[in-house]
DNA sequence: CGTCGTATTGAGTCAAGTCAATTCCCGTGG
DNA sequence: CCACGGGAATTGACTTGACTCAATACGACG
């Protein structure tokens, strides 16, 4: 299991520090205790550098750089007034969870930068990754209807996201039609996600599927911020060692091309092509 | 990519004789053309048995036997006099589609019995069963947020269904927080039975899959309603083939027992105790 | 009794899993 | 500055579960 990550990325130092460390002791959501063991298959210890979360401050919605394609995005001038309670801002370093499921939902999360996985794990003590969220999506929806969390959202690259309360959402979901479309857009959204991983993730051979997983994470200058191979493995449903063969063998074959540990420049038409064929 | 599944539909008839033949020439949403004809594996010609659906009155929601369970659980006798246009009860053969992807989305339907499949195409022909969806459930929520179908929706076994037209779901969506909430929590519905899919589905030996397959279809007498092995692979992501073997290993060990075609009691310990092994 | 469509089986092959090293990276502490 | 240690990533050798291709058996129907 991936433990290993939380001390490395050098980025998620830095990013910390981004940070004005206001932590807050009362009701801190951000738990940093280490994430559930699960049965490590090669004896290997269970760490917990787990460095948690920081707050950053209060989050300004109306200036918000992704406001357009965010949670609260028509939301209007009158609908603001009605939120009391503080929308923080908080950073989370790549490896803490922004919340475990079965806990109490709180709150539910927009994410307004860096890679978050919703994590399920199975009675075996094995680890499914359900889905992966990006700028603009939301995480734990479910605290919106009250519902336990039915995943454990960990970051896995740093994370910039908006915390907002439960109370915060009901209120304005039963003041705001614009609100209430949100969210249910939001839900249709989290299907087509869930869908999609399913039918492009989970079918084909262990090439097509990593081909896949890399073209839905690379960006407009076929660049990628890749991740863990145990990860890889629990997102495409593979062995890790399987998922190392294959991304060394692109590699190997000038698919991808490391520029610096785990950031990939691709090659879009040869992952395209790997994408459909065996 | 594992393409055994490629689907074909067959079994259509039968309890088309069931439903009372009272169909509407004018704008009958159950289209019984072919399913969208996928390029077939071995030469298999398509076939379009697919005999449609035949409607069969009027619903009445506040004295509908599955009324807790279902969308319109909560509503009022107020809520109830706002809908105008008719709610039509459908009986759907096996085989027939309720609706195709990327359908104008006129309607949602809630199962009242039977089983549905949503099929999702893949790009090289194949298909893929992302849910399926019995008593209670709802198929097509899309189209309440005016989103075109996401999926095809097939009946698997004869299937008894209430269609709501759009509009009457987006009228009392917004006159009615009762709805508003059902609708929040269908597609919570939605997500969790999605990643459930996923997660029990699509992770572990083709056994463990067959096992915990039948451990969510199988009823409190152990008794099960099963399906055609082509779409056991299609929910599995297994080809037909492995399906067929590992079904009929079942059966000689003992652990099914085929009272009559693809009607099986089971052993439900020992499908628990496969559905962990490897 | 043939036909058609599905289910089952068999034989052979190969992709992916398993088990077990080995190699890399990096950060730490002498 | 360098040896050391821990955690990933790779790689190798071997096994095997699942896929392929192909034949056969079965059950409903006209």
């Amino acid at each position: 299991m991936p433990c290993g990550w939380i001390g490395r990325l050098g980025a998620a130092a830095e990013n910390c520090d981004t940070a004005r460390h206001d932590h807050r002791d009362d009701h801190d959501p951000l738990r940093s205790f280490a994430v559930p063991s699960r049965a490590p298959r090669r004896g290997c210890g269970v760490k917990k550098t787990d460095i948690g979360a920081a707050w950053r401050g209060l989050a300004n919605c109306k200036g918000c750089g992704i406001r357009e394609t965010a949670l609260f995005a028509d939301l209007t001038e009158g609908d603001f007034s009605l939120i009391h309670l503080p929308i923080d801002e908080i950073v989370v370093a790549p490896g803490a969870a922004l919340y475990h499921v079965g806990d109490e939902p709180q709150a539910l999360y927009t994410v307004r930068s860096g890679l978050v996985k919703l994590v399920q794990y199975l009675p075996n003590g094995g680890q499914r990754i359900v889905r992966l969220l990006r700028a603009g999506d939301t995480a734990g929806l479910e605290a919106a209807l009250g519902e336990p969390y039915r995943h454990t959202a960990i970051a896995v690259h740093p994370v910039l996201t908006c915390r907002i309360p439960r109370a915060v959402i009901q209120r304005l979901s039963e003041e705001t039609q614009h609100l209430h479309q949100q969210l249910l857009r939001r839900w249709h959204q989290a299907v087509e996600r869930a869908d999609a991983f399913l039918v492009e993730l989970g079918t084909g051979s262990a090439r097509a599927r990593v081909a896949r997983l890399f073209l839905t994470l690379i960006d407009e200058q076929d660049d990628c911020d890749f991740f863990g191979r145990e990860d890889v493995g629990a997102v495409l449903g593979i062995t890790t060692e399987t998922a190392s063969r294959v991304v060394a063998e692109l590699k190997r074959q000038g698919v991808l091309d490391e520029s610096r540990p785990n950031r990939f420049h691709c090659d879009r038409a040869a992952l395209r092509a790997l994408a459909d064929g065996p």
